[in-house]
DNA sequence: CAGCTGGTTGGACCG
DNA sequence: ACGGTCCAACCAGCT
């Protein structure tokens, strides 16, 4: 009983499947389990009043949770760098132990605060547990380098087996033999934030759709482990972007704060497959779970993941910077009323299903405002409850077809697309109400219907609602061939103009490019030879 | 090595 | 209603 341990929550907002917490409490005579609002956040990235609201239940339940057995958490104020001194003055520390986290200012702040420790003579644990595998391990055995198809990570990951299995959350008889001081005093200093002490205004809370925290998170859990034939049978390119309630888990969000763990999700589905035929990776939900790792990957293996310069994987593309654009997709304003239903659920509920998202970034870049894809990001990060780092950028690039993902002449339609699962435009009405007497006929297209119908319909299309701000078809096909130039350009090719793909010259072109390709090749590997 | 295969989830059109 | 074919042709990884 010889230490006095801080266990510093950042993610991993739980009890199970915590074992820097765990190493906190070994050997411990005082622990201290602290969250640190660290205000590099809200000064780097927007965050929703939704997200926040998540960040204050989760945190609410961690300290429900620590309660009952015997301990609490302690919300620290202020920069990481200047808070562990008087803590560790403080409560006289010995240790500080916490989850391993891979996005880049985590690792720099991280850091710091590792050798901080050191000269205050603090011990400091760290333990992988956000990820199923420990990701730098991923790397090393891919020679170094984060592997760019799903297919490769399958293959680096085969030999390495099973993630580990999840740890037993610590109960009351962990915490026997020590104990968390409480005084008075301590309350207020430390207490759950306020939305309005973190600058929020609680009027612009959307649905209570999605309750942050652990306890909330395994129940979810549960209650979808139970419908076994559908866990089974789950392949995700086959559930619904827009069906009026998800289609999918919506563990997204409690996976990004940790408070579910992706080792005790994975367990949970294997314990559900075990004798039972199954669907498998990339489409199944242990595939989903891959996923993640996958992106997580990339984001330590590729410098500048999150942007295109300075990015080796990312296509360079000349996006162009039309702001009433970029604001009329942001607030669900376009005029494809697909489109502005998504970024309407988005914006109101904080979670929209995978492929509405992929639906409105192939819109919002590649497919038809041309817009770059950091701006998407950005959006993305400010209001899905789920806005995980690695995920959002990975996700970005693929489908602006800048990484991963290529074959940029299948642009979905912000017509069509919606159509194969909502013939009737149901989630189109639910999220953009003043279209609901549009007929089905009209619902994805309103401005083809007849003035006598818009008039009956009690919404006038360019007065009453956009007219659409591109016209798909044909930014589709300009834009393809922009995309093209920009695949041509990075592989050393001339920029092919849309001057020479017309008609029957296409053939010759090709050739053309392929020679100058290889002249640029061979021109390469000179310059080569000579250094 | 040059050529091949496969790639989480496209769209339009045809029968 | 739905499966097949074409569209135009990308890249990463493998052999």
């Amino acid at each position: 009983m010889n230490h006095n341990s801080i266990h510093w929550f950042r993610k991993g907002l739980r009890l199970h499947d915590n074992p820097a917490l765990l190493a906190a409490m070994k050997d411990c005579a005082e622990l201290y389990p602290i969250f640190i609002l660290d205000p590099w956040f809200p000064k780097n990235m927007q965050v929703s009043v939704n997200r926040w609201r998540f960040l204050v239940e989760a945190l609410k339940d961690l300290d429900e949770n620590l309660k009952k057995i015997n301990s609490r958490l302690f919300v620290v104020r202020g920069k990481p760098a200047e808070v562990f001194p008087v803590l560790f003055k403080k409560w006289k520390v010995t240790r500080l132990t916490f989850e391993v986290d891979t996005e880049p200012y985590s690792k720099q702040r991280d850091a710091e605060v590792e050798k901080m420790a050191a000269e205050h003579s603090v011990q400091v644990i760290q333990k992988v547990s956000n990820t199923l595998y420990d990701i730098d391990r991923i790397i090393a055995e891919n020679n170094g380098k984060a592997p760019l198809t799903y297919v490769r990570l399958q293959t680096v990951l085969a030999p390495l087996g099973s993630p580990k299995r999840p740890a037993q959350a610590p109960t009351k008889n962990d915490m026997k033999e020590c104990s968390t001081p409480w005084k008075s005093s301590y309350d207020g200093k430390y207490s759950i934030p306020t939305l309005e002490e973190l600058g929020q205004d609680p009027e612009k809370l959307g649905p209570h759709l999605y309750p942050g925290g652990e306890t909330e998170a395994l129940s979810r859990l549960e209650i979808y482990m139970k419908r076994t034939a559908w866990v089974c049978n789950f392949q995700k390119p086959e559930t619904e972007p827009n069906s009026l309630t998800p289609s999918t888990t919506v563990l997204s969000p409690y996976m990004k704060f940790g408070c579910l763990s992706a080792r005790t999700f994975w367990w949970k589905l294997a314990d559900v497959y075990h004798g039972r035929k199954h669907s498998h990776p990339p489409v199944s939900l242990h595939g989903q779970l891959l996923w993640r790792e996958f992106f997580y990957t990339a984001g330590v293996g590729v410098p500048n993941f999150n942007k295109m310069e300075g990015n080796p994987v990312c296509v360079q593309v000349d996006w162009d910077n039309n702001k009433e654009h970029l604001k009329a997709w942001s607030e669900g304003r376009t005029g494809y009323p697909f489109i502005d239903a998504i970024m309407t659920q988005l914006r109101t509920e904080g979670w929209i299903h995978h492929l509405a998202r992929h639906a409105v970034a192939c819109f919002l870049t590649r497919g038809d405002l041309w817009i770059s894809w950091e701006e998407g990001q950005k959006v993305f990060e400010e209001l899905l409850l789920d806005a995980d780092w690695s995920l959002n950028a990975g996700n970005w690039q693929w489908l602006s077809a800048s990484a991963f993902f290529h074959q940029f002449f299948r642009v979905y339609s912000p017509v069509a697309f919606g159509k194969k699962t909502d013939k009737n435009g149901e989630y189109i009405k639910k999220y953009l109400p003043f279209l609901k007497k549009f007929p089905a006929e009209y619902i994805y297209e309103p401005w083809k219907a007849p003035r006598s119908l818009q008039e009956r319909a009690g919404c006038i299309i360019g007065k009453d609602y956009p007219k659409p701000i591109v016209e798909h078809e044909v930014v589709r096909k300009k834009n393809i061939q922009r995309m093209k130039a920009a695949y041509a350009r990075r592989s050393g090719s001339v920029d092919v103009g849309d001057k020479d793909l017309e008609g029957s010259k296409k053939k010759g072109v090709k050739r053309n490019a392929a020679k100058e390709q290889s002249v640029a090749d061979l021109l390469k590997k000179a310059k080569f030879k000579k250094d």
